[in-house]
DNA sequence: TTCCGTGCAAATCTTTTGCACGGTC
DNA sequence: GACCGTGCAAAAGATTTGCACGGAA
């Protein structure tokens, strides 16, 4: 079940814009964007992979194919990377109807969390018309430790 | 010769860090040391050792003791980590008498930049306050196409 | 029938670790 | 002399690539 079918309808994008990018469906791209669209967080690959190989309807996607489908989603802007600084990349979906939001990471536990903040979208927003780049993404992580790690 | 000896020797400072810490002095250990205080911007390890390999005068280190050192760097706080998603990750000087910086990251030719803000810092501080999450540090990364690669 | 999507296995690349030697204290 | 710092080689972990088969169009 997907938490997000009010407000924008990932699933049918995703596989709207895969086909008009010329792409034939797949089952293991399915499994994917299906899994994606249920998290509330950024996946690693393995983590993916894993997810699918368990849940017992799901059927079983091999790891390339996961970095493949990723690579491609994130080609067409469906899901976008963030780095957190755990020797793995991460994945989310990127809805287009939701907040853009940033992340918070706990040092001690790996827990993985979302957060925004509108000062924080102006600032960059102003900063980007001042800097030798033409900016097109960013991306900010703020690092520590997790109330149950702190505590 | 180092471009920031007027605001702080970082170098020195990391000798009487390291030695306070309780480590013997290395030939690898000061002329990584040595390399990262002159560097503008962010390194890789591999560069780190191409870098000392190159020079005529700096001698060989070992890609294992690039590492090596730069952890340990790192746990001093004497350098940071950078992470522009470039499938390596990037360490840098820190000075305690400097601005805190971040980066520009230009996608297509690689090209790593620093740049501050006070805006973006205070938004950082502000919104800190406000999270789930015992803050330590924060990065973030602009990304985009350089001047060069824009044109 | 034509090609794309996928799985499997091997390759690649970054980073880490084990071990032995040589230098620092 | 005791121990740490370092180099070398092998290992480990993440990601990519080559190839062949089966399914979608």
């Amino acid at each position: 079940m997907s938490s997000h079918a009010v407000t924008d309808n990932w699933v049918e994008r995703a596989e709207a814009t895969l086909a008009a990018a010329g792409h034939k469906r797949g089952g293991a791209r399915r499994a994917v964007v299906e899994l994606l669209d249920g998290q509330q967080c950024a996946l690693t690959a393995v983590e993916i992979e894993d997810a699918l190989r368990g849940a017992g309807e799901r059927r079983k996607v091999s790891r390339a194919s996961v970095y493949r489908i990723l690579d491609e989603l994130e080609r067409l802007r469906l899901v976008q990377r963030v780095e957190t600084g755990q020797a793995m990349v991460r994945y989310e979906r990127v809805c287009e109807h939701e907040e853009h939001h940033h992340h918070l990471v706990c040092d001690e536990c790996g827990l993985v969390m979302p957060f925004s903040d509108e000062a924080l979208e102006s600032a960059i927003e102003t900063l980007s018309e001042r800097v030798p780049l033409k900016v097109s993404e960013h991306e900010i992580v703020l690092h520590g430790s997790c109330r149950d790690c702190a505590a």
